[in-house]
DNA sequence: TTGTCTACTGACAACCTTGTCAATATATGA
DNA sequence: TCATATATTGACAAGGTTGTCAGTAGACAA
């Protein structure tokens, strides 16, 4: 009567993403709380050891889920930045934009989770680089684009990145409720008004446009 | 031979209170991750069931946790708003250090776990109410500074309160990583160097003074 | 002293989570 | 067609977590 089910038979690489992209959407939704290997396998349509028989453990998925994550987040902010550079506003638009999707929400679970157990934390790391990378970038944009005789101190574009960084991220994880709390009514349409008037303030500071 | 061990009995406000300062302690310490009842109970010196029998259930203390820091953190914001305001910088200071001693945690922590399941949450109300208080006074000591014949939109008022919201929960909570991978050295130095720049920006803008 | 109230505890129950293991099914090559 | 490799699974083990419960012990009043 009861035919056996079909089982599905994925080649490894095939396994793992469906797997990492599950677990993506879960964090995404639901947030740092608890990302259970059954949770995952129940939305993937897979059963629970098949994860530990690809990334042997827990650990193991969570160090694949920050590699990734990262790699990301270094992708969307290289575009961000080496595009030509219409007008800061829409710069600032591709930054806020980065962490867009749960990509922000996946950061901060993996700041705050630590999967490498002692070892050193390759997401810091990737992350520390890539910023890096960011403010050499901007300043030397900054210092050329600076009218002569003026000198743009390499502590104020820090300060900028770092000013700029907090801001999406945080406008990510927290922005609907924070300008909820702040009494501004109205949600993608202020999101937008926050950010033009934070692309004004910088401008007005001497940003890099 | 062994005597029987002294056991202490305290009044129920005493047991809460040693209850809910220890579990802040390991909040602040240990982060979202996992508020174990026996942990709380093993570093308070009491048996776990005692929680339950304060507090009714895990999600019980969460709750009065909640509560705890939202008044913690008005008490705080109220007396930095408050206070006779010497310079921007020094008040920046002070709403920078309210976030401060694991308080950012606890409340990221507790927005994300979201302890009131289904039910209207009391924090997030709490927090609402504080930050639109903060915002109306805020709002009326600008206008009251501002240069006779100079209008200062509402909408102004509530960005400069957004940003500065995030810039102090965001450097309590993630500061010292993301300076150091900005590429900023120095912890507590390059802390106070950004707060100057901040708050020379919000100046430069047309702050509060 | 005696009795009552209840803060407090140890033991246990129920449940959930990661991880192991032997067995099975499917693709692939000979 | 048959053999081999391995992706996949169900059942189970080990350990940890919240919550229950009956009993104990301290404070306080009669």
């Amino acid at each position: 009567m009861t035919e056996p089910a079909r089982r599905a038979r994925r080649t490894p690489e095939e396994a793992k993403r469906l797997i990492l992209e599950t677990a993506q959407v879960l964090v995404a939704r639901t947030g740092p709380q608890g990302l259970r290997l059954q949770d995952i396998a129940a939305e993937a349509g897979i059963s629970h050891p098949l994860i530990l028989h690809h990334f042997g453990s827990r650990a193991g998925l969570m160090r694949a889920l920050t590699r990734e994550a990262a790699a990301e987040l270094k992708d969307r902010l290289v575009a961000a930045m080496t595009q030509p550079e219409y007008s800061i506003g829409q710069q600032l638009d591709q930054v806020f934009d980065a962490f867009r999707g749960g990509l922000a929400q996946r950061l901060a679970w993996l700041l705050v989770e630590d999967p490498d157990g002692g070892q050193a934390n390759t997401a810091q790391a990737n992350t520390a680089m890539i910023l890096r990378e960011i403010a050499d970038t901007l300043h030397a944009r900054r210092v050329a684009a600076a009218a002569p005789g003026v000198a743009i101190a390499r502590d104020d574009t820090e300060s900028l990145i770092h000013l700029v960084a907090i801001a999406a991220f945080d406008d990510a994880m927290y922005g609907a409720q924070l300008r909820r709390s702040a009494g501004i009514e109205g949600g993608e349409e202020s999101a937008r008004q926050f950010r033009a008037w934070f692309a004004a303030l910088i401008r007005g500071h001497g940003g890099p446009r």
